[in-house]
DNA sequence: CCTCCAGGTTAACGACCGCTAACCTCGCTG
DNA sequence: CAGCGAGGTTAGCGGTCGTTAACCTGGAGG
């Protein structure tokens, strides 16, 4: 959380190089020594920072998902009663493509080991994905009523799918550019919900 | 290939509590001993049916590349110039649902495990992908012409992405049918190709 | 100036893991 | 029935990895 402004370097700088080693080469591939070399120190010396190899990850992992969840609440209170429900998921929309194309190895992270925590943090992670994904529902639901509630939560674990395949997309910055990329995305999601509608413009 | 009628043989069991090994708990963190008590016998005994660890992850990669690609060619191939582009890429659609919804284990292997192969294996797999793709992102922009090759190619992939979050769905059976979910991701694949179009039917 | 601590270092331990070696035991087949 | 190969077994080696132990160092504080 007091990270934004200031910079206490270390900490941050080794979750970073921990989360893009982790993503590249999963949890179990990266060993504790690449993690030092990776911010210049090396080896044991990260366990002046975290009690744990496990304990990055955790930390990776509950942060992610709270941060998503966090943002997610903020806009929805920030559009409060004014604007409409479909302003909210564009908004919602928004955000966790900015959070796609800015992290992404966290958000590979984010579903992919999972199940490599403790049982307790595991436990927190999937509470705060599940709240994240309820949110989506509630104001999917708004904006397509014809929705069944397990339709709706099956069509927002397949957008999640959607916008979350940006690792995929470019090795490099091979993509046409992040606006244009992060734009088409966003028509493609909204277009996956509409026609998640049984008598939506599927075909 | 000669698995259909027949009875399973080891080596295809083998591969099969490979995959869903290697899926719940990715390539590193499954041992050999795990492996070779999912089907009975007991850690090395695997080395009779295959030369490594590697080796196993490798032909199940190669194997799921190849299926779906010689699929699809298939596919293509049947509806040739008779049916229009619309209903073969329906059939794609189709498909790839099928392979996402029968062999979710292989589906997650495909691309989070990828890196884990020796150099040329991933060379092989990364061109069966390749060429799987290619094949979409024909059919995609017959349908959908006003895409450029780029948009058409990322789109592609985001509905792969799409498609592949069937892991995410339900832990257990708790989909609603297999049938209704199928068609869901049918309809939002579609939309979301549709909306993909700058003059879509996006908002 | 002495102390102390945050933040490093290297050495080494113990566990685990992939793989090999050596051996066993059926069910064929000549 | 002898022989043998397919398909197992257990024991153990060599390497890697996470973690701990012991030691070093520079800068802030009394």
């Amino acid at each position: 959380m007091a990270s934004r402004t200031d910079a206490p370097t270390r900490r941050e700088q080794i979750l970073k190089e921990a989360a893009r080693l982790f993503a590249e080469r999963g949890f179990h591939g990266v060993g504790v020594d690449e993690i030092g070399a990776a911010v210049g120190i090396s080896g044991p010396g990260l366990y002046r920072h975290f009690p744990g190899k496990d304990a990055m990850l955790a930390e990776l992992l509950v942060g992610i998902s709270g941060q998503l969840l966090t943002g997610a609440r903020r806009r929805l209170a920030e559009a409060d009663g004014a604007t409409g429900a479909s302003a909210v998921l564009d908004s919602l929309i928004e955000g966790h493509i900015d959070f796609a194309l800015d992290d992404r190895p966290l958000i590979t992270l984010h579903d992919r080991e999972l199940d490599r925590l403790r049982d307790s943090d595991r436990k927190l992670v999937r509470q705060l994905q599940r709240q994240y994904v309820e949110l989506w529902v509630e104001v999917v639901r708004e904006v397509y009523p014809a929705l069944t509630e397990p339709a709706a939560r099956s069509a927002v674990h397949s957008v999640f799918g959607l916008l979350n395949s940006t690792p995929h997309l470019g090795r490099a910055g091979t993509l046409p550019s992040r606006g244009v990329t992060a734009e088409l995305l966003h028509r493609m999601a909204r277009g996956a919900f509409a026609a998640a509608e049984p008598g939506g413009a599927g075909d």
